[in-house]
DNA sequence: CCCATAACCTAACGGTGTTCGGTTATGGGG
DNA sequence: CCCCATAACCGAACACCGTTAGGTTATGGG
């Protein structure tokens, strides 16, 4: 075969396919060899596409990031602004967990996730904090997101009994972490950012930038 | 060459390299070819040590966290318990950075892991905090901690500050993180352990089981 | 003292990302 | 309208990867 008629790839084509594998089958899943029987082709096809299979990593998270929430810090306080950013970022990471690898390696110079990094620094800074604040809050939130979401805490533990019993006293219950894993999670990222926000709020009225 | 006098080769000794290996060229540089070589060795016989290169990196992951230091749950309050802990387990992993991705995976059947799991429950237990929030609060802590040494927030952007002048308003000075990434990524820890534990500090006034 | 085993080796298998050069259809310029 | 640079596919190959099979030789316990 040669150059078909109408183009059978496309760049958004790719990146969907490539997500769906990942989701799928995780990141070590997806080799280009697979991604390109996936769509029906060999793996050469994609490089005229993408110049390397990393650009088309970056571009895929990016998309993923594109589905989080920073309209708060324009409608809302800094308080509600954080908390809506912060969860939506939460269920977009939990929504394709095997990706967080990828996300968690920072904005660098994709469109999306510096658009919202504007934001966020932009919403704290006009909301009284010093810059040199806004720059640690957003940092600190974006610590408890991706930390919540790669950490999977509550999977990291062996549904075995066996494994715990007798030797660690106080890890008798830990075998029924798995089973619980998103619960759990998710209980321990909103206690987490309640209390952080909670701790936020006195320093908030000793830093303040008054307009 | 067969069979040498005196082994060339240990478990000891393949880990250290491997580590050495992981902080100079980063995880992806680590391959069981490359390993070998330094250790003066083809790599068929590191499968005489371990049988796996992920048990191999288990191990050395568990060598890593050997060195946190959990005491502070006998000997303080619950406040300096986390805050000892999470000190010494951030600083674990800077000195690692190559290698968080392996330690976050989370403890599993790791002995050194499960210890220090174990300890701190066993901490916030006996300070008083009810089970299901010394759950939460090991999680929550492990959150931050784990997103701080993966994150390295600050690192994340890009050097070159024409990436970000005039398309992102608020983040002119962006270009200048990556300079500084040790310390806001440090400050901004400090920042966020100090906040949750101040945001804490009343909900177990409210949750506490009185002896 | 012998021989099972340990500790190294070479060679190979099937996988990976990527590149080269080939083939053919497309679509814009003369 | 036609031509041809270019776009979009392909096969084959490169250098790497983790891992295994099977070979060789020194060791150390029975």
């Amino acid at each position: 075969m040669a150059r078909p008629k109408t183009p059978i790839l496309s760049r958004g084509a790719i990146r969907a396919a490539a997500l769906a594998l990942i989701d799928r089958e995780g990141l070590e899943g997806l080799s280009m060899r697979k991604l390109a029987e996936e769509l029906d082709v060999r793996a050469a096809s994609l490089y005229s596409h993408y110049r390397t299979k990393e650009e088309l990593l970056g571009e895929v998270a990016d998309d993923v990031v594109s589905g989080i929430d920073v309209s708060g810090f324009e409608k809302e306080d800094w308080r509600a602004g954080i908390t809506t950013w912060a969860r939506s970022y939460r269920a977009a990471l939990a929504a394709h967990p095997n990706l967080v690898p990828v996300i968690a390696a920072g904005p660098g110079r994709r469109e999306e996730a510096l658009r919202r990094a504007d934001a966020v620094h932009g919403g704290l800074v006009r909301a009284g904090w010093p810059p040199r604040y806004a720059t640690m809050i957003g940092a600190s939130t974006k610590y408890l997101v991706v930390g919540a979401a790669t950490q999977s805490f509550a999977r990291g533990f062996d549904a075995d009994v066996r494994v715990y019993r007798d030797r660690y006293p106080n890890l008798s219950q830990a075998h029924r972490l798995p089973d619980h894993a998103a619960e759990i999670d998710e209980a321990s990222f909103e206690l987490a950012l309640s209390a952080f926000l909670d701790g936020l709020t006195p320093l908030f009225g000793r830093v303040r930038v008054r307009a």
